[in-house]
RNA sequence: GGCCCGGUAGUUCAGCUGGUUAGAACGCUAGCCUGUCACGCUAGAGGUCGACGGUUCGAGCCCGUUCCGGGUCGCCA
């Protein structure tokens, strides 16, 4: 191996074209790919910019023509030479038309064979390619994701400079607050038998900020949550992180549909008109059955319920009766595409998410298939179908239950799976924020309101009266931005009166004990004079698959932990000896099963 | 924790109803080749069929268990 002594980058090899023609240039990188024609040798030149072609003939030096027959793929080499034109052009690559007459070549790194080739849409298995990540991130596909995340990050730190923002650091070690996601633990050296918390979020030190008068705070915040894993979803993620004092919920909208405006423009050139849709929750949920649609396409949820109500069918009689509702989708045009046995699965996918059952109508050219058809008189059907706009060609998917929000959130679902099987076209970005969430869930298990937020969430204005006496008239001023079919950010007004605080820990059934030794800090903190203040988290991994276009989260981040949360290049987590156990208070419990 | 899918050469895959010595392509190694660019031609090396157990005269294939990966539900205030 050869040193890099006295040799500087004139170039990168992806920048040269026909203009450089004639310069003496040098370059570093990595060997794509070496062919060797006998008395003349081709080298393929890579780096983070492209590709360009090395030639060695006849006039070059013997020692450099050897050395040029010994390199193998993924060696690193610096090369000096003379751009020129050449003689056969590969009009397939942005350097084509020209090639490097090397006249000194060093081998700066030798390579093994690489357990997979360094090529764009690799079809290796993610695992192996993931083992070896170092590799897997030289493949142009992840330098080109991974160039873009810098690029939106950079925008992204433009942006909020421009409006007045600081970037704060928060602290990675933090106390524990056990409530929505479990957190990671770090145990305490100095404080044996105690434990700081890896941060979900940087709420409650943002929301300090605004106390502290800082105005405008952002960060690029790493988060950790404990939970398992998804393709959208990592343990340890970026958020960008913003908060602003004396604002209300318009003002933080402004911001951030200004900055989805900005970030597209300027990484991706795509115009995202403004003001953003907007629907509430509760629309949301009616329309789409889900708080997080995909408006790209239509197939809204429809209510059958007065349509049906007189007809003997058991199951839509009982989910009406017992105050439930009876909905549907249609699916326009699928007939042909939603056979009987595509239906089943259907069937099989709703059951699988806990609704009973589905019914349906599929209406061909030859007949009207209909689950329920021996329970509905000519008229009744008519109406069904009527009601349900459908046409011949369509098929009417039905869900009944009992509970409203099952019949929602199953055909949501369904609406999205359908979609996917019949191949509905999903193209562009659709960016909507749903607003007015309630404030609290009701949890059918426990038989107690839950909220659904933090509980620093403001509640809407008219709604504070019923906080005690009627939780399910409660919303709240949180806001999610979705952009197709994904939650991409989160956030709310917070609450700066310590009473109305002293009664939402009261309405979520914190007693003051708890509150205090949780929240005192923050607590005390609003009793200096707090700012009214708001803000949001922007899941920054999530905007730049959705701006890729990339399949899952691992596309976008350097080194991501896979299902298990591990590490396959590392092995981590890993277990750590006995004095490093014994420093931290630490003993390893084996459980047996 | 539940459900679904997958695991055969370095890689991507094929492998029939359970039946001879498990194949192909790419990659790799060596030789030849002066305009290739997925170079070409010739030859060669390369396998614990994820692991363990069972059924069988015989298992890559069937059964059970388990490990690993992916997706998803639960979970993610």
């Amino acid at each position: 191996m050869e040193t890099i002594k006295g040799l500087s980058r004139t170039h990168y090899c992806g920048d040269l074209r026909a203009e450089h023609v004639g310069a003496t240039v040098t370059l570093f990188g990595w060997v794509q790919r070496q062919r060797d024609l006998g008395q003349l040798i081709f080298v393929d030149l890579r780096d983070r910019t492209g590709i360009v072609q090395l030639a060695f003939d006849e006039t070059v030096d013997r020692a450099v023509f050897d050395k040029a027959f010994t390199v193998r793929s993924e060696y690193v080499l610096a090369a000096v030479g003379t751009v020129r034109e050449r003689t056969s052009k590969n009009k397939d690559i942005p350097t084509g038309d020209i090639e490097i007459a090397v006249t000194e070549l060093r081998i700066l790194g030798k390579a093994q064979t690489p357990p997979f080739e360094i090529v764009e849409n690799c079809k290796t298995d993610e695992l192996i390619r993931l083992k070896y990540r170092y590799l897997d991130l030289r493949r142009p596909d992840l330098q080109k994701n991974l160039l873009m995340r810098h690029r939106i990050t950079k925008v992204t730190r433009d942006y909020f400079d421009k409006h007045g923002f600081i970037e704060l650091e928060t602290p990675m070690l933090i106390k524990s607050t056990p409530e929505g996601a479990r957190d990671f633990l770090v145990p305490s050296r100095l404080h044996g038998g105690e434990f700081y918390a890896l941060p979900q979020s940087p709420q409650l030190y943002k929301q300090l900020s605004m106390v502290a008068g800082f105005d405008r705070y952002m960060q690029l915040a790493r988060c950790f949550r404990d939970e398992d894993l998804r393709a959208d979803r990592q343990p340890e993620f970026t958020q960008i992180d913003l908060e602003m004092s004396f604002v209300d919920v318009e003002d933080v909208l402004a911001i951030g549909e200004g900055y989805m405006q900005t970030v597209f423009k300027e990484v991706l050139n795509v115009d995202i008109p403004l003001p953003l849709p907007r629907l509430t929750y509760t629309d949301a949920m009616e329309r789409y059955g889900s708080d997080k649609p995909d408006v790209r396409f239509g197939m809204e949820l429809i209510d059958l319920s007065e349509a049906v109500a007189d007809t003997e069918f058991v199951v839509f009689k009982s989910a009406l009766e017992n105050g439930g509702t009876v909905r549907c989708i249609n699916a326009k045009g699928a007939a042909d595409k939603l056979t009987r046995k595509e239906i089943d699965k259907l069937t099989e996918f709703v059951r699988g998410i806990g609704a009973k059952g589905l019914a349906y109508v599929r209406w061909t050219a030859d007949n009207r298939a209909c689950s329920f058809a021996k329970f509905m008189t000519d008229e009744q059907m008519e109406r069904l179908l009527s009601v349900a706009g459908a046409e011949q060609g369509d098929v009417v998917l039905i869900v009944a239950d009992p509970i409203k929000k099952h019949v929602l959130t199953t055909l949501g679902a369904l609406r999205l799976e359908v979609a996917e099987r019949i191949g509905i076209e999903r193209n562009g970005y659709a960016p909507l924020w749903i607003t007015e969430f309630p404030f609290f869930e009701y949890n059918e298990e426990t038989a107690q309101w839950d909220a659904m937020h933090h509980p620093f969430t403001s509640p809407l204005d008219e709604c504070i009266p019923y906080l005690e006496s009627d939780p399910d008239k409660v919303f709240a001023k949180a806001y999610d931005l979705v952009l197709n079919g994904i939650e991409l950010a989160s956030g709310s007004i917070r609450i700066t009166d310590p009473a109305l605080q002293a009664t939402m820990f009261k309405a979520l059934g914190l007693s003051d004990e708890e509150a205090e030794e949780k929240f005192g800090f923050l607590t005390g903190a609003f009793c200096y004079g707090a700012p009214p203040h708001g803000g949001m988290g922007i899941g920054l991994d999530r905007l730049v698959m959705q701006m890729l276009g990339a399949p899952t989260l691992r596309d976008v981040i350097a080194f991501p932990k896979v299902q298990n949360m591990t590490e396959p290049m590392t092995d981590c987590p890993s277990a750590v000896d006995d004095v490093q156990l014994a420093e931290l208070s630490l003993s390893i419990v084996k459980t047996e099963d």
